[in-house]
RNA sequence: GGCGGGGUGGCAGAGUGGUCAUGCAGCGGCCUGCAAAGCCGUCCACGCCGGUUCGAUUCCGACCCCCGCCUCCA
């Protein structure tokens, strides 16, 4: 019998077995989506892979998933401790589009490149802008159990309210407190944090509402809580995010829900975490070194297309690495995850599908693999010795077109691209097959090294040639 | 300063108390007129010092170094 599956849960620091809440309802899922303010870096499809494939594995392993992603189109400051522009607002004074063009723009920009990496789309998109009301309801309930002040610039959350805050990053209040780089400004506490905060005096925004405290914005938490709460109730199965989201991000929304139901004894204290499994991804780091967008300079999809890799390189890279380890990013590794790619494909290819079945041995390895906590590097070994095993080439074919239901790596829809090679590199390459055949093999040479200068390759088959672009990476 | 995670062969990166990760690169071979592609084979490793053990890369302790978070951040 295959290993049932087991995810590692950052609230108990464990890897432990998952139990869906509802047997009989899909398996809710929250992750948290973009700030459309500018374009997604390659770190940031790490997280969505890996949910991604979190999905996948569930699905994998027959559960229904109902997956709820947000897209933050307000409030999300430039610091975190409440301080700062609105980052969308200054995309927009950065680029002279509205904030609400801004944040189109850059949504439908994330959606392509999701695509492009064979990310599903999760089944409900929601935009935090379209949720105002339920977050100002939100923020009321939390207020009513008194968790909430006001001060002269908005309406924070009182922390020190929770006598478990902090949690599931395992914070230390105190050394918060002591060691903390920034002013709290009007903020009672070091960890309290914005819920509404108000249009300042003589200012304008172009996004703003209003509230019983004031005309606003709301915090940035607060929105994930409300919308999480809305599609999937008050205790749904897994919240997953970055790692850099654990202390602040994440933390003060399980604080909110628990303010939120401090009036609530009926439920028991163990569900007013949010969600029963808390995930996170490690970051990318870029020569080992965090990639950015602060630091400047930051690769996109749209990088790897000028580098001449295939996007799905990316997903293979990010399927070597354990998601739960820091993956150091160098082109010298995409290079080499672009060439195994290519082989994975290309031996798959090599196979006609004949309709058999997969091999139950490797399939039972496989899932091994993947249900103890999404170990993808190994299922992908277990891919490989597959592929260059003994077993026959039509099972093997079954076999990693089975597998990669969960890598998706698009192995059963990818097709050799054929370069259309210029007219006179055809014609270059067909004076070289009859020189060939001719045995005149000073002359074949000679033509391969034009067909190489013009940036072709050559290869001869025993009953003609293939024309090939060559492979020329950029320094 | 506080909290957390690491140091594995040329690169990326799994994992384990005593048989192999895997991929890429390298090397050798097959194939080829020669190549390319492909296939087969193969070298190279567990930061440092102690301890436990018949045996440690794997367990324990000290040390050195690196990274992330506590500003923005996936």
């Amino acid at each position: 019998m295959p290993r049932p599956l087991a995810l590692y849960d950052t609230w108990e620091r464990r890897t432990r077995p998952f139990e869906p809440i509802d047997a009989a309802r899909p398996v809710g899922l929250y992750t948290c989506g973009p700030t459309v303010y500018d374009y997604q870096h390659i770190g940031n499809f790490r997280t969505f892979l890996f949910e991604d494939i979190l999905k996948r594995v569930l699905r994998f392993n027959g559960y229904a998933i109902r997956h709820v992603m947000n897209i933050t189109d307000v409030g999300h400051l430039v610091s975190d401790a409440d301080e700062g522009e609105d980052k969308i607002e200054k995309g927009a004074r950065r680029t002279g589009k509205t904030a609400w063009e801004v944040a189109e723009f850059y949504t439908q920009a994330f959606l392509d490149d999701m695509r492009r990496l064979n990310i599903e789309d999760p089944t409900i998109l929601c935009k935090a802008t379209d949720h105002i009301a339920e977050q100002v309801a939100f923020i009321g309930e939390i207020e009513r159990n008194g968790y909430a002040y006001t001060t002269a610039d908005g309406v924070y959350f009182d922390t020190s309210r929770l006598a478990d805050y902090g949690h599931l990053a395992r914070l230390d209040i105190a050394g918060l407190e002591a060691g903390r780089r920034v002013e709290i400004g009007e903020k009672r506490h070091a960890t309290d944090f914005a819920l509404w905060k108000f249009t300042p005096a003589g200012a304008s925004r172009q996004m703003e509402w209003d509230a019983p405290w004031g005309r606003g914005f709301p915090g940035w938490h607060i929105e994930c809580s409300a919308m999480a709460q809305k599609y999937l109730g008050d205790w749904f199965d897994i919240h997953a995010g970055g790692e850099d989201h654990i202390p602040v991000h994440h933390t003060n929304e399980i604080a909110q829900t628990e303010a939120r139901l401090a009036d609530r004894p009926e439920i028991p204290s163990a569900h007013r975490r949010l969600a029963n499994f808390w995930m996170h991804a490690y970051f990318l780091l870029a020569n080992d070194a965090k990639m950015a967008k602060s630091a400047g300079g930051f690769l996109r999809v749209a990088s790897l297309d000028e580098r001449g890799v295939d996007p799905l390189a990316f997903r293979y890279l990010c399927l070597t690495a354990h998601y739960r380890s820091q993956l150091n990013f160098t082109w010298e590794a995409l290079d080499a995850a672009a060439t195994g790619l290519e082989r994975l494909r290309q031996g798959f290819h090599a196979i006609s599908d004949s309709g058999a079945m997969p091999d139950p041995a490797m399939l039972e390895r496989f899932t091994d693999e993947i249900n103890d906590d999404l170990n993808l590097p190994r299922a992908l070994a277990v891919a490989w010795e597959t592929l260059r095993g003994d077993l026959p080439p039509a099972v093997k074919r079954a076999t990693l077109a089975r597998f990669d239901q969960v890598f998706g790596l698009g192995l059963e829809t990818w097709a050799p691209r054929a370069d259309e090679a210029p007219q006179d590199v055809k014609a270059l390459a067909e004076a070289r097959f009859t020189a060939r055949h001719a045995k005149a093999w000073a002359e074949a040479d000679r033509l391969r090294a034009a067909l190489h200068a013009a940036g072709w390759e050559m290869e001869d088959r025993t009953d003609g040639y293939a024309l090939k672009r060559r492979a020329e990476r950029p320094a």
